[in-house]
RNA sequence: GGGGUCGUAGUUCAGCCCGGUUAGAACGCCGGCCUGUCACGUCGGAAGUCGUGGGUUCAAAUCCCAUCGGCCCCGCCA
């Protein structure tokens, strides 16, 4: 390597007076001193050019021997990703040299003076250009994925995403307060991320899976309006849009209606669109119940960008001969189907493939029929008599060349897995409008679920959302029937927040707790704080909480929650650049009391 | 816990099915030449535990088994 002065000083020799990439035509004529790394050289053996970059952008260096031989070595020397100071004069370019590729394309910057402040290794990976590299090798060197373009730009819109929210927030009266990361363990939901305390052996603190208990407390504190970008931590299985530790926008209100909070949700997501991507969202967003979302869509988080709807069939086929269809009518089961336009063909072996996935994903048995010009044909059109195929056709809405896709069983099941067929066929035929932001609101939830895991009911939502004033009798005769003051705000197939009117009242809480199984002895156990805190003139109060990082994925247009988080961790949970989770020394261990037993 | 898929120069990939020369290409890297390039050009060069371990075979990047890791999915995630 050729000779270059390096500056090993901890300051760079002169202050930087423009960020690279923001100089512009009107800028020629100035002199300017830059910081940047080097993104690309092309060295003509005499003139060199060099496109530094930082932040902003790139803008072109020029390096004449002949007019300054000292920086020209330096430009000499410089390779990838050196971190360089230069000052220099900001010029036009002449006609014939500008490039319209480049926001800085109209200038240059003719180099007098140049410093290497840390030259560089050459880069395991190329930063130009979008996503070279596997993300494997991305994650490993985070600090140089970091530098490039695109994670960049991410970055900055999750960042204008959070001024939005927090501009329209702080305008309407919240108040941001934070809450300890150190909390207790909870029963229910995930599992809980766990810190031993040294001066409590034996003890542990858990990570908030969310703020849910402590933002209610809040409340009955007295600050009225409550926000927080709350970290979370859950100790569950990745996915491309789960991390175990994220982040959300935590909202809590003293004495909502449903409907304000759906207003102040809104606004805040307009909010957000304004500030990160400079869109106006229309308002206000359509609200679904619960059960028609899954009747006519069969997802609680209906993707609304195409159509496509579920038919329920069950009735046009009250009269089957059809031996599996009648079983299923016998057993009080329902039919679902989903009509293809003719335009949308599978083929036989596509549709095996459909049928064999839900066999044994779901065993439950795909039926389906092509209406051909001289009746139904398929596997099972045998079967099916011409009254049937009359009122399935009515009820499915079918014309000549239509593929219609059945699914018997019970009705909890086959609407999802329905559901989840036309989710499969929005993608393979490419269904869904790409630029539409479907916004919706999914209200009426009910209260439980029954989990047969568990065997006892479970809460659809959390142990702490209010029942329906109207459903508050169906507690005790029939609690699978009453229905929460719970929502979700969707967009495009996507949960982007929930939230709930809380319960506020001690007894009510403790009734509530009893039908999920928790007696009152435990309940003052585990949430005697909470019960308390609500004997003593709680008011009434409500909320929702953001996933923050899914709405940097909308506002980014991306798939993975990786590309809008700076340092994420692999479907293992491990973050391959620090190599966290790591071993512990055994005497950190002997002093928060810990033995290892594997 | 389970299913799928990928793992070969620094990077992206080909080769693997059907075992058999010295494992190739592009980009990057190193060196030479080059005063208007912008993915500069051009000439030359270096660069590989074929993820790891075991097995089959005269012979394994290639076939088999196990294992590790990345990604996607199911379960799980109130």
């Amino acid at each position: 390597m050729s000779e270059y002065r390096q500056a090993l000083m901890p300051v760079p020799p002169w202050r930087r007076t423009d960020y690279c990439g923001a100089l512009r035509a009107g800028d020629a004529g100035r002199e300017v001193a830059l910081w940047g790394w080097v993104a690309t050289r092309r060295d003509h053996g005499s003139l060199i050019f060099i496109d530094l970059r930082d932040r902003e952008g790139i803008v072109q260096l020029v390096f004449n021997p002949e007019r300054d031989a000292d920086a020209h070595a330096v430009a000499q020397a410089a390779r990838a990703e050196f971190y360089l100071a230069v000052k220099g004069r900001v010029v036009r370019r002449s006609e014939g040299t500008v490039n319209a590729e480049l926001p800085t394309g109209e200038i240059e910057i003719v180099v007098a003076v140049a410093e290497v402040l840390n030259p560089s290794q050459p880069p395991p990976f190329p930063l130009a250009g979008p996503d070279g590299a596997a993300e494997e090798v991305r994650l490993k060197y985070r600090y140089l994925d970091l530098r490039r373009a695109e994670m960049q730009r991410n970055l900055r819109r999750r960042h204008q995403a959070l001024r939005g929210a927090r501009a329209y927030l702080d305008a309407n009266g919240f108040i941001e307060i934070e809450t300890p990361i150190l909390f207790r363990a909870t029963p229910e939901g995930a599992r809980d991320y766990l810190v031993p305390s040294r001066v409590n052996p034996g003890r542990f603190y858990a990570l908030p899976q969310s703020p849910q208990l402590l933002k209610q407390i809040l409340m009955v504190g007295g600050f009225d309006r409550y926000y927080q970008i709350a970290r979370c931590f859950r100790d569950e299985d990745l996915r491309a849009n789960r991390q175990p530790e994220f982040s959300q926008i935590d909202i809590e209100m003293t004495g909502p209606r449903p409907e304000d909070i759906h207003e102040m949700a809104e606004g805040m997501m307009a909010s957000i669109y304004e500030y990160a991507a400079e869109i106006q969202i229309p308002r206000p967003f359509l609200k679904m119940p619960y059960e028609e979302a899954m009747e006519r869509y069969g997802s609680d988080k209906p993707d609304l960008r195409f159509g496509l709807e579920l038919k329920n069939l069950t009735d046009a086929f009250s009269g089957t001969q059809f031996k599996v269809f009648a079983e299923t009518l016998a057993r009080g089961d329902a039919i679902y189907g989903l009509a293809l336009p003719g335009a949308y063909q599978l083929s036989r072996r596509e549709l095996d493939e459909l049928a064999e996935g839900l066999r044994t994903r779901q065993s439950l048995g795909l039926a389906w029929a092509k209406i051909g010009s001289d009746g139904w044909q398929g596997p099972v059109a045998k079967f099916i008599g011409a009254d049937e195929r009359v009122s399935a056709a009515a009820a499915a809405g079918l014309s000549e060349g239509d593929t219609l896709l059945m699914v018997a069983g019970p009705r909890g099941k086959v609407r999802p897995v329905i559901g989840d067929l036309r989710l499969q066929m929005a993608a393979k035929f490419a269904l869904r409008d790409a630029t539409a932001l479907k916004f919706l609101w999914i209200v009426d939830f009910p209260l439980f679920e029954y989990s047969e895991e568990e065997k006892r009911l479970v809460s659809v939502n959390h142990p702490f959302t209010a029942p329906r004033p109207e459903d508050l009798a169906l507690l005790d005769a029939e609690p699978l029937k009453a229905r929460a003051l719970a929502y979700d705000m969707v967009l495009n197939g996507q949960e982007m927040g929930g939230g709930s009117i809380r319960i506020h009242n001690a007894e009510l809480q403790l009734r509530v707790f009893a039908l999920l199984g928790i007696e009152r002895a435990e309940a003052i156990a585990k949430f005697g704080f909470l019960l308390d805190a609500l004997a003593f003139g709680a008011p009434p109060h409500g909320g929702i909480a953001f996933g923050v990082d899914r709405i940097a994925m909308m506002v980014c247009g991306t798939d993975s929650l990786r590309d809008v988080m700076a340092f994420p961790k692999t479907q293992k949970a491990v973050d391959t650049m620090s190599g966290a989770p790591s071993e512990i020394d055994p005497r950190q261990l002997r002093e928060l009391s810990i033995r290892v037993a594997r």
